[in-house]
DNA sequence: TGTCAACCTAGACGAATGCCGAAGCAAGGG
DNA sequence: CCCTTGCTTCGGCATTCGTCTAGGTTGACA
């Protein structure tokens, strides 16, 4: 193998994922469960929250690493990592053009996500 | 001190977390985060999020641990310990009654994350 | 009162996570 | 051509997580 043959790769929850129907509407099988998990694992931790808050909200839809990684008191690396794990989330997307590499969020995951935790029917009730 | 005088605790993310503009319309600041990200870190598990969709998808709104534990390959303590994180994260309130233990949804928490992740403006963008 | 059932807490152990520094690849100048 | 800059991968610790068994504590019922 040579290397480094693919340029950046991604992971699981494209649109093969069965997803959707409000979690607290129906009960949601195990496969969903264990598909969906790992996104909201991703999301678990305030300097992904972040990130992702960041490349979501950016200008053109789409955020450098060198923007993102001097935003937080960490290392280059440290935030390479967590960038990874958006990505093998399927929360994100990554593309070099040139000497940098951009950062996408798929807004498409997200909303599926959303559509989860939404309340359906009724909505709150204090 | 008869040891158990409490019955049983909740915690954080009331409402007095800030939480509320969608991700992707405005980056969130650091507390926020920090604020939420032990919700989404409770949601990202398997079992916790099958243990969630069923509490919050139960008839009268209320699950008994009863009718939680057989569900999964699982001993009782570890539903136990998963429940606990889910109330520790402030997803869900418990209740005893009688001999039996019962966990309500907060659905009002759900919205309030389900609304973080809501794009806001442009859906999806293929 | 004694006994049983339901549920939680405590302690332990392997696995995964978060962090870093050092090293490796890619692109763009001197 | 080499050298600098940007980002990722690699190898290492310290911490956290998921799971179990064992041992309470509470409530119901004979």
């Amino acid at each position: 193998m040579p290397k480094q043959g693919t340029p950046l790769p991604h992971t699981v929850l494209g649109s093969d994922t069965p997803c959707c129907p409000p979690l607290a509407q129906q009960r949601i099988p195990a496969e969903v469960a264990t598909a969906l998990a790992p996104a909201f694992k991703a999301l678990g931790d305030p300097v992904r929250l972040q990130l992702m808050s960041m490349i979501a909200s950016a200008e053109n839809g789409e955020a450098c690493v060198c923007d993102l990684t001097p935003a937080f008191d960490l290392s280059g690396p440290t935030i390479s990592h967590h960038l990874r794990t958006l990505r093998e989330a399927g929360l994100v997307d990554a593309e070099r053009r040139g000497t940098w590499v951009y950062y996408r969020a798929r807004k498409a995951v997200l909303s599926q996500l959303a559509a989860l935790l939404a309340s359906g029917g009724g909505t709150t009730a204090p």
